[in-house]
DNA sequence: GCTACAATCTCTAGCGACTAGAGAAGCAAG
DNA sequence: CTTGCTTCTCTAGTCGCTAGAGATTGTAGC
């Protein structure tokens, strides 16, 4: 006879139903994007079910390889539908971008790495192509990686 | 008359000459990959001329996109030119395969993230392709992404 | 010598996105 | 009542640096 009224869940619950982890969802409210929940007596939080759909759209973007302040503006847009999407529109295109300029990074390096290998004929250190390149910038494949290249990001 | 004796340079003259600034050079001294060098009267660090091929070294295979425990391991054996290189082309290999499913794995969240885009005919959030698709999982290209991903990586 | 100013020193803290662990408390079943 | 599981808070660690404070040293010009 009640209103299938869905009951509030704890962390636990959640984290089976979301995909993620028991501290993950607690650190994303601690960063606040995801709302505290209200508690029950013993101090444990209990979501409600907005809290599931909440966090798989998180779980999704961040799949996606979104950054948490971009998604906590696609979320304040999630939460406006009634507001342009210009900007869900170009948080998506400048990820689009940053993703095509890693492959493209990648897929020199992964050149340059396999050119090493292949001219390593497996004998000692001296004669080892890898150890050579690395210690001689020149012999290298060509110049794409000096200078335009962020040394500190994978 | 003199043979040309190197004189010993300061960390900034090794900064120019690598290409590194000095706070990661003393960085790289703190964590053992390069060695402490002897300082003056007045306490700075004086580096012989074997200090700019080490960072060099190091320098050029960031940029490749080794890991320093890597690199660690790479000159060390460039410090034994006797030993076999084996492991030198296995970390090469390694490296290798890691950045082939990096690439794979960012082609794939490329092509999805432009589909949302492609969708989306900028009107409001709430006809948002890529509002939407971040909502809903199962909007989304294929199931390449569930399980086998971490999320914790970008 | 004195005065600027640059370079260097040590130390600590911060980045991003979590993850791991300690130690305490709550809760359900037997 | 005890056992064992879940949850709680808090702190610290990951990686490879980078930024800043505040002290000291070195150098160039006058």
């Amino acid at each position: 006879m009640n209103p299938p009224t869905p009951r509030p869940q704890p962390i636990g619950r959640l984290a089976e139903a979301t995909g993620l982890k028991v501290p993950t969802i607690r650190y994303y409210e601690q960063i606040g994007l995801l709302p505290s929940p209200p508690r029950s007596q013993g101090n444990r939080r209990l979501y409600p079910d907005s809290a599931i759909a909440r966090l798989r759209f998180i779980r999704h973007a961040r799949e996606l390889g979104f950054e948490i302040e971009s998604i906590r503006q696609l979320l304040d847009m999630a939460d406006h539908p009634d507001q342009s999407c210009a900007d869900a529109d170009s948080i998506a295109r400048r990820h689009l971008a940053d993703i095509q300029s890693k492959i493209a990074r990648l897929t020199a390096l992964g050149e340059e790495v396999s050119q090493m290998i292949a001219g390593c004929r497996q004998s000692s250190v001296r004669q080892c192509r890898v150890i050579q390149v690395l210690a001689d910038h020149g012999q290298c494949l060509g110049e794409h990686l000096a200078g335009s290249v962020k040394i500190n990001e994978k």
